[in-house]
RNA sequence: GGGCCCAUAGCUUAGGUUGGCUGGAGCACCCGGCUGAUAACCGGGAGGUCGUCGGUUCAAAUCCGACUGGGCCCA
């Protein structure tokens, strides 16, 4: 019967993979699963869409394996998911470039040149180029989406929705145009969010001068204010210079007789030779001055080229004076608002010089640097040159270095929100909990208003229209665009800027014609906007509930500045509540070495490559195991060694499993048993107790504890559990107790399937189907089509507290062999424990003990009390001690009976050993004949029925003539001692 | 310059909220053992100033402060 094991050894993990695939993909287990139960309560989520044109990276992974565990077990539990939807983040910079490059576009003009409509098109064609990259990876690693129903930030009812959400923010006054100095990149051409600008800064070498201001001479000697400055090139729309009024300002001869300011501070810095100070006054002595600007390129103006007072001027670098250009810094468009001194911007919108400053006309803003340095120079107004390395801004996109300009630009007024954004975020959970009050929360308390618009195309267009008497009108509906504007609406409409350009609106103030303001809307503002604009919210009737925050996101922590924060700003501008109930952040993954992943340093996992070679599976098991809220150090080596250890040993125990299950012809895995034996309670007992370990990490949604539980079970499993049980799934002596044994563990492999269901569901998937011998059939079969398991067995808490003290003495019981130098496989007669056993261990009785004598082949296990320690004197017994106290002994040697057992398990093992390497498998039966002469003689004889039993042998024949050498002759040598044997396979006989 | 997080053996880490006996474990290394699922397992060896300094305490990896280094974010 045995002889119908077939399969030897457990499946590969991609294998088990496979398999699982075909099924699920036969059945369709995903697609009749993943939104949950129609009529279950909502678990709300909601896929962060990742940019639609760009290939996924290891990080993507992190955060797919945390939302998908959290998905499947909210799932199991009955929940219907709200929303199951994949979604593409289709608009933006992103996009745009990718298209510009592969046109060879440089400019807006290019572009307008190229056709706006055309280009357009591209973007949306290229939009989706990768999706079934995405779409593959996730198939790969198992997380479960809707992906026929992805939503798309350019389809037409998603941006109606945007456009409804801005519409609702304009009513109350939340959405508004301002002047104010913003991050400008001169090839893009547009404004960028301090989120985009964060990702971009580099060390760079900049000018760093000092420059000569001369103050108007109204009598005596020439004094020059002292100014520095790393961007000399705005030194021409310099119409200001600002210094602080309480600071104490130095007035320094030169040698030639010549005066200069500067804050008493930096004379040291300037003068470390020492200056000859001829005068000392306050900054507010100075207010008022006028001066002769460096360039006077913008002409005379009331007010301008004077020193002003202002606060933000320090004197920790440069002279404590500060130039004030309005058009290039947030200080300076504050000082010159106030001192009514107006703007002046010498340059186009590609940064480049305009003919107001005819010295540097056509130069880009970096590369009039030079020209006008040295003109300074020339003039006598360069006071000192040098260079200076520091961090500058550059785009994320393009890398131009970016500058800093006064625009127009449509603002999301978050600094009138900050109160409700701090209160909502501090309900949230998130994991890593600091980031509540920490990294997130201090971001919150200075957040800034929101400069929404875009001088790009490919973009959710900003539904405003501006009439001649500057009365704005935001639409919130193409029905309600379609109501005010000429001419009519195409049908269908596609609301994109070639469309929505053309048309002209009546204003809804005064009814002029209006136009709309050019812009296209930052798309992190579409990606905030998915809770409610997957669902066409508010035009169609869906699950969206504007009261009821998502349950559950999880991104990567680079997510901090971006969809975490757009979506919490959303969703209390819109709703007043806040955005999320709980909220995961995975941290940054790095290469081996502890250095960022990056394309162009080589360094970066291919993820499709990765879950090829290794199996979703282990990926998913590697960054569980793994700390993932901190930087995490990957490699593909480092998570197959981690998968391995935990899931590699759970499928040998499946196999195992099965294939004893064959060998005894039984059947799938049975109800919840009730066995006798105390290692089936205890393996049962651990099976709830991990079960519910993973519950609790899963409730508080960071499955790490759930993870590390799973690992301890399965060791657990392997390498007690199993090993001790092994002559019970063989033994004939007591069929019972070897049903138990099987049920039990079938029972155990079955339960701990669902339990980890949620973490590693190809492999649960597998394990479900075939040892609930459900032979991948049906969908409703799947293991993720089953309910989460509220409690899998009795938890019984004293047997694993008794039978970790028991495992306890096994060790120490090795450690005694070991010193005693008598192998295991030789019997000794007794093992000695000093005193009473614990309170968990001592109603544990006989069979306890039992396992302890067989682990450690020992007779019997006798218990003294400690006070007879001297009974066993060192040259008899060797003694394990704690603190003086007597743990437990053991004999030194053997008897002699027992050394010839041991004898005897010698040559077995060896002919075990040789039924193997002759490709026998368990159950093929054997004749051996042996040769040995003394105490391998004496062994054997006497056991040889024992013998032929353990080794399936038909006929076991001792010989006394010595073996005719042959290829199925082995001769073994061992302890001085040999002996040879043949063994060769029985003929077949009729089965039985 | 500001905020948050991290630091335990060559590497990966448990423990830290609740201070307490010799700080556990895995990988790798050396010696030995076991093995009819296993890249498994077991014993022994070597390897730790628990980042540094200071404080609280009878007692600190653990609590407090400063510093150093790393990471992320902001300016």
């Amino acid at each position: 019967m045995a002889s119908e094991a077939e399969e030897v050894g457990a499946p590969s993990a991609v294998a088990v993979q496979e398999r699982v695939l075909a099924y699920w993909q036969r059945t369709d287990v995903p697609g009749r699963t993943l939104a949950g139960p129609a009529d279950g309560p909502v678990f709300r989520f909601t896929e962060g869409p990742p940019t639609a044109n760009g290939p996924p990276h290891v990080g993507h992974l992190v955060a797919r394996v945390l939302k998908d565990v959290q998905l499947r077990y909210r799932r199991m539990q009955g929940f219907r998911i709200v929303s199951s939807m994949a979604g593409w983040d289709c608009h933006g910079l992103a996009v745009e470039l990718e298209i510009e490059k592969r046109h060879g576009l440089r400019s807006h003009h290019d572009i307008e040149a190229f056709g706006v409509e055309r280009f357009c098109d591209a973007c949306r064609e290229d939009t989706l180029r990768v999706a079934s990259v995405w779409r593959t990876m996730s198939r790969r690693l198992g997380y479960w989406l809707d992906y026929d129903r992805a939503y798309r930030t350019m389809d037409p009812p998603y941006i109606e929705s945007v456009w409804w959400s801005l519409k609702t923010l304009f009513d109350c006054g939340l959405l508004e145009k301002d002047h104010y100095v913003l991050p400008y990149c001169p090839r893009c051409e547009t404004s960028l969010s301090s989120h985009e600008v964060a990702q971009g800064y580099h060390e760079t070498t900049d000018p760093s001068v000092t420059v000569r201001f001369p103050l108007d001479p109204a009598s005596g000697t020439p004094r020059d204010l002292l100014v520095w400055t790393t961007t000399p090139w705005t030194l021409p729309a310099n119409l200001l210079v600002a210094a602080r009024a309480e600071t104490e300002y130095a007035v320094v001869r030169e040698a030639d007789g010549r005066e200069v300011v500067l804050a008493s501070a930096a004379v040291p810095r300037y003068f470390p030779a020492g200056a000859d100070v001829v005068a000392r006054l306050a900054g507010r002595e100075l207010a008022g001055r006028a001066y002769r600007p460096p360039f006077d390129t913008p002409g005379p103006a009331p007010g301008r080229y004077r020193v002003v007072l202002d606060d933000f001027v320090t004197v920790a670098e440069g002279t404590g004076f500060v130039h004030v250009a309005p058009s290039f810094g947030p200080d300076d468009l504050r000082i010159g608002a106030r001192e009514r001194v107006g703007v002046f911007d010498p340059l186009d919108s590609r940064g480049h010089f305009t003919d107001g400053v005819p010295l540097v006309a056509g130069k880009a803003f970096k590369a009039a640097d030079a020209v006008l340095v040295r003109e300074l120079e020339s003039r006598g107004l360069l006071y000192r040159s040098e260079s200076l390395r520091h961090v500058y801004p550059f785009c994320w996109r393009c890398d131009s270095a970016l500058l800093y300009r006064a625009m127009d630009s449509w603002f999301v007024r978050t600094s009138r929100v900050t109160e409700g954004l701090v209160r909502h975020n501090r309900s949230v959970a998130w994991v890593p909990s600091s980031y509540r009050d920490g990294r997130f929360g201090n971001f919150l308390t200075e957040a800034k208003d929101w400069a929404l618009s875009r001088n790009r195309y490919w973009g959710t267009p900003l539904p405003i229209w501006i009439c001649a008497a500057g009365h704005a009108t935001c639409v919130g509906s193409f029905a309600e665009l379609a109501e005010r504007a000429t001419p009519p609406l195409p049908d269908p409409l596609d609301p994109h800027r070639v469309t929505v350009d053309r048309l002209t609106l009546r204003c809804g103030t005064c009814g002029l014609e209006a136009r709309r303001e050019p812009y296209t809307i930052d798309a992190w503002y579409d990606a905030g906007a998915a809770p409610f604009a997957q669902y066409h919210y508010p035009f169609d009737p869906g699950p969206f509930d504007p009261a009821a925050p998502l349950d559950y996101i999880a991104e990567g922590l680079d997510q901090t500045r971006g969809w975490f924060y757009t979506l919490l700003v959303l969703a209390v501008t819109l709703f007043d509540r806040p955005a999320y109930r709980s909220c995961v952040t995975s941290g940054l993954v790095l290469d081996e070495s502890g250095r960022k992943m990056s394309k162009s340093r080589g360094n970066a996992l291919e993820p499709l490559a990765m879950l090829e070679r290794l199996g979703g599976d282990a990926s998913r098991w590697g960054f569980l195991a793994l700390d993932f809220t901190e930087p995490m150090r990957v490699s593909e080596t480092g998570i197959e060694k981690v998968a391995g250890r935990t899931l590699g040993t759970l499928r040998h125990a499946v196999a195992f499993h099965l294939e004893n299950a064959r060998a005894d012809g039984l059947g799938p895995a049975p109800d919840r048993p009730s066995p006798p034996a105390l290692l089936d309670r205890w393996l049962l007992s651990r099976l709830e107790g991990t079960r519910a370990a993973i519950e609790r990490s899963l409730e508080s949604f960071d499955p790490r504890d759930g993870a590390t539980a799973v690992r301890a079970f399965v060791d657990d499993l392997s390498t007690w559990y199993l090993r001790r049980s092994r002559a019970r799934f063989w033994g004939e002596t007591d069929p019972a107790d070897r049903r138990q044994a099987h049920a039990t563990l079938a029972y155990a492999l079955g339960g701990l399937a669902r339990a980890i269901a949620p973490l590693v569901p190809f492999t649960a998937e597998w394990i479900h189907q075939e040892v609930g011998g459900r032979e991948f059939a049906t969908a409703d079969g799947s293991v993720h089509a089953a309910p989460w398991p509220s409690e899998l067995a009795r938890r019984d808490v004293s047997v694993e507290r008794g039978m970790d003290e028991l495992r306890g003495l096994v060790e120490v019981g090795r450690e005694l062999r070991q010193r005693a130098g008598v192998k295991a496989r030789v019997p000794l007669l007794e093992l000695v424990v000093f005193g009473d056993p614990g309170p968990d261990l001592a109603p544990l009785g006989e069979e306890a003990t039992g396992l302890l004598a067989s682990e450690l082949n020992v007779r019997r296990v006798v218990r003294v009390p400690a006070a007879r320690r001297e009974q066993y004197p060192d040259p008899d017994w060797v003694v394990r001690e704690e603190h003086g106290v007597p743990v437990a002994a053991l004999p030194r040697r053997p008897t002699d009976e027992l050394l010839e057992e041991g004898l005897a398990r010698e040559v077995a093992r060896r002919l075990q050993q040789r039924r193997k390497e002759i490709g026998l498998r368990y159950g093929d039966r054997v004749r051996v004949a042996i040769h040995a002469d003394g105490p391998l003689r004496r062994a054997v004889a006497p056991r040889r029925e024992a013998l032929a039993r353990e080794l399936l042998a038909d006929a076991l024949d001792l010989v006394d003539g010595p073996l005719v050498p042959g290829p199925d002759v082995g001769t073994w040598t061992f302890e001085g001692l040999s002996f040879s044997a043949r063994v060769v396979r029985a003929p077949d006989r009729p089965r039985g």
